[in-house]
DNA sequence: TATGTAATTGAAATCGGTTTCAGACAGTCC
DNA sequence: GGACTGTCTGAAACCGATTTCAATTACATA
C-alpha cells in the first residue's frame, strides 16, 4: 500500500516486466511488437506479465526511436461548425481503423493560431497534418503563411482541404463546381429563373468557386445576372438573415435563394419567415454543408452533402500514403450530392 | 541543394545548435528554457542561432526527459455534439492560456472506445485526463469500467464531467437541480401548471437529477405529477418529435415542453407545429445546453445555458492544478443560467 | 560425433532532450 | 598573493523505448 503510494505517477517501463521475466528488455520489446521471434515459452511468459500488468509502452520513447509516430496532427477552423466536426470525427474514425490516432487543434481562423499550432504539431512528430479549412481556404495565398508551410512541408507532410498552391502540400477537396452545377439544375429544373446567393466571402475559394458556377449556369441558360441578387457576407444565420432581408426588400423579388452554408440559410428561413412568405410555395432555399442543421429546420433544408465518411477516409487515406513515402496524386476531388428535402420547389411565378 | 533533399524529415536538434554555436548540448538546453544564467554573449548568438533556424524542441525527447508533457487528453461523447464542442474549444483556449495544448478523442458512447482512449493518452504520457460524457455521467457506475478508471488515476489525474463515483476523479459538474429550478420557476411564473418532459434517459445522472427536480418542484407548488407528462427517449431531434407527437396526443395537453436538450426541442417544436398549434402561444418550449442551436430555432430557444468559457476553465486549471500535486476540492459545480428568449411566454389555459 | 544453418538472445548504441556534478574561471577581500 | 565566492560551462547519466550486431543455442544433416 505504502509503496503504491510512492509509486505513484512513475509508470512500469519495458525495464521492469524485463526484469520480472528474468529476459532482457529488447526480447520484451520483440515480443511487444511481433518484430522477431521469441522461444514460444519465454514469449508466452512474457506476455503474460504485459497483460497481468496491462503493460503499454510509453509512445514518447517509441516515437523517439522509431522513425514514426503514428499520430496525424488536424488544425480545424472551428469544431463548433458542424461542418468542420463531422469531418474531424470521420478522420478519426479513418484514422484509427488505420491503426493512428489524432489530435485536434482549432484556429479559430487567426492566422498567428495556424502558425503556432504547425509548430506544436512539428514539435510532437507527428507523421502528417490535415488542414482543414482557415488560411488554406484564401482565394490569395498569404505569403507569409505559404512560406511558413513551406517550411513545414520539409520534414511534415502537409494535406489541406483548400486551394494553398505556393506550398508543396497535398490536397484533397471538395468539387465546389459541380456542386454547384448540382444545385443551379436542380432549381433551374424546377423552374426557378430568379436565382439569389447570399452570404460567403468572396476572399474564400470555395465561395469564390461557387459564385462563377452560378454565374456560368445562369448564362448557360440565357438568364441575365442580376448584381442585386448576390448579397456577400459571412457563415453565420446573421448574414443570411441580414442579406435576405435586402433582397426580399427588392422590387423583382427572386423565388430562390442559395445560402453559402447551412448556418446562412437557418438565418434566411428566419428572414422569409418575417416576410410572411412561406418556404418553398413562394421562395425556395438551397443551401451548401447538409450539416445535420439542414434536418433540423422547418422546412428542413435540401443541401449539398459532402459525405463527410468519405472524405475524412480520402484525407486520412492521404495522409498515411505521403508519410510513407508513397507516391500520392497532389490533388484529389471529392464529389458532392444534393440532398433534396423540403425547402425546394416548382417555381409557380 | 542536394544536401536538402537529403536531409529532408530529418529536422534539426540541439546538437546542431550546440555545433553551430560551438557550445555543448546543456548550454543551448539552459538558452531554450532559461533554466540557468548563461553569459550574455554567448547566450544571445545561441539564441540568434535558435531563431535562425526557428528551432523548436523535439516534444517527445522532452517529454521523456522532463516528468511533464505539458499536454492535456480530452475524451468527450462527440463533438459533434454542439455542447461538447463548445466545452472542448473552451479548454483548447484556457489550456493555451496556461501552456497546455489538448487533444482530442471521441468516445461515440462506446465504452471500448472509451477504455481504448484512456490507453492511448496513457501511453502519450499526457499530465491529465480530461472526459467529458459517456460512461462518466451513467447515473449506475458500470464496475469494470470504474475498474479500468481507477488504474489509469494511478499514474494520471483523471478530471470528469459526471457523477462517477468508485474512482478517485476529480468532478467539476454543472448543477443540474439548480437549472431544473430555474426553469420550473420560469414556467410556473408564467403561469403553467402542466409541465411535460420530452427526451432523455434516466440511465444518465443529469437527466435523472432534472427529473427528481422536475417532481420536487410540482409537488413543492402543490402540482400533481402526472406521468404521462414524462415521456423518456434520447437527446436527438427525432426522439423529442417521437415523445412530443404522443403527448400532443393527450386529452389534457400540457402547455409547456421541458426539452432535454436544444436537439429534443428542435423535434419538440415540429411537432408541435404539424399539430397546428404555436409556440409560444399555445405552448411554451424550454429546453437545456443553450447551444447555438437555440438561437437557430424559430422561435428562438429559452434554454439553460452553461456558460461554457467558465466550465472550460475551470475544468483546465483543475487538471493544471492537479497534475501539479495541489490540492483541489473533489467535486465542483457549475452554475448554470437561464437564458430566456422566445420560447415561453404566459399560460393562458 | 562433427558441422552447418537457423533460431534466439542480450549488450550497446541511438533517438533528442534535461539535469546533476564537478571543474574552470573571474572577481572580491584581507 | 592567497583564499573565497559566485558565475559559467561541458561531460556524462538518464528518460524508455527500438534495433543492430555478434554471440549463443538448438536442430538437422552428414
Amino acid at each position: 500500500m505504502e509503496n503504491d503510494r510512492l509509486n505513484a505517477g512513475k509508470s512500469i517501463t519495458i525495464y521492469d516486466i524485463a526484469a520480472e521475466a528474468g529476459v532482457s528488455a529488447s526480447t520484451v520489446s520483440r515480443v511487444l511488437n511481433g518484430s522477431a521471434s521469441v522461444r514460444k515459452e519465454k514469449k508466452d511468459r512474457i506476455q503474460s506479465i504485459i497483460d497481468k500488468y496491462n503493460f503499454k509502452p510509453n509512445a514518447l520513447a517509441k516515437g523517439l526511436s522509431d522513425t514514426a509516430t503514428k499520430t496525424i496532427g488536424i488544425i480545424a477552423a472551428d469544431v463548433r461548425n458542424p461542418y468542420y466536426s463531422a469531418l474531424f470525427v470521420a478522420c478519426e474514425i479513418a484514422a484509427e481503423k488505420a491503426g493512428y490516432s489524432v489530435g485536434l487543434a482549432n484556429s479559430l481562423g487567426v492566422k498567428e493560431r495556424e502558425q503556432a499550432q504547425l509548430d506544436i504539431l512539428l514539435q510532437q512528430k507527428v507523421d502528417a497534418i490535415i488542414q482543414m479549412g482557415g488560411r488554406v481556404d484564401d482565394l490569395i495565398t498569404d505569403d507569409a503563411y505559404a512560406e511558413k508551410v513551406r517550411a513545414v512541408c520539409a520534414s511534415t507532410p502537409v494535406i489541406v482541404t483548400g486551394k494553398l498552391d505556393k506550398a508543396p502540400v497535398h490536397r484533397v477537396v471538395i468539387d465546389e463546381a459541380k456542386g454547384m452545377n448540382l444545385v443551379m439544375e436542380h432549381l433551374i429544373g424546377l423552374g426557378h429563373h430568379k436565382i439569389a446567393l447570399v452570404g460567403g466571402e468572396m476572399r474564400v475559394a470555395s465561395t469564390f468557386y461557387k459564385y462563377q458556377r452560378y454565374e456560368d449556369n445562369l448564362k448557360a441558360h440565357g438568364i441575365k445576372v442580376n448584381g442585386e441578387y448576390v448579397v456577400n457576407g459571412y457563415y453565420d444565420p446573421e448574414s443570411g438573415y441580414d442579406a435576405t432581408n435586402k433582397i426580399l426588400k427588392l422590387e423583382d423579388r427572386p423565388t430562390a435563394i442559395i445560402a453559402i452554408n447551412d448556418f446562412a440559410a437557418s438565418g434566411a428561413l428566419r428572414s422569409i419567415r418575417e416576410h410572411g412568405l412561406r418556404v418553398p410555395e413562394d421562395i425556395s432555399v438551397v443551401s451548401f454543408d447538409n450539416t445535420y442543421i439542414a434536418d433540423l429546420m422547418s422546412p428542413k433544408l435540401t443541401s449539398i452533402d459532402y459525405n463527410y465518411d468519405k472524405y475524412g477516409q480520402k484525407l486520412i487515406d492521404t495522409a498515411v500514403a505521403v508519410s510513407a513515402g508513397k507516391e500520392v496524386e497532389d490533388l484529389q476531388m471529392v464529389d458532392p450530392v444534393l440532398v433534396i428535402r423540403d425547402s425546394t420547389g416548382i417555381c409557380y411565378n
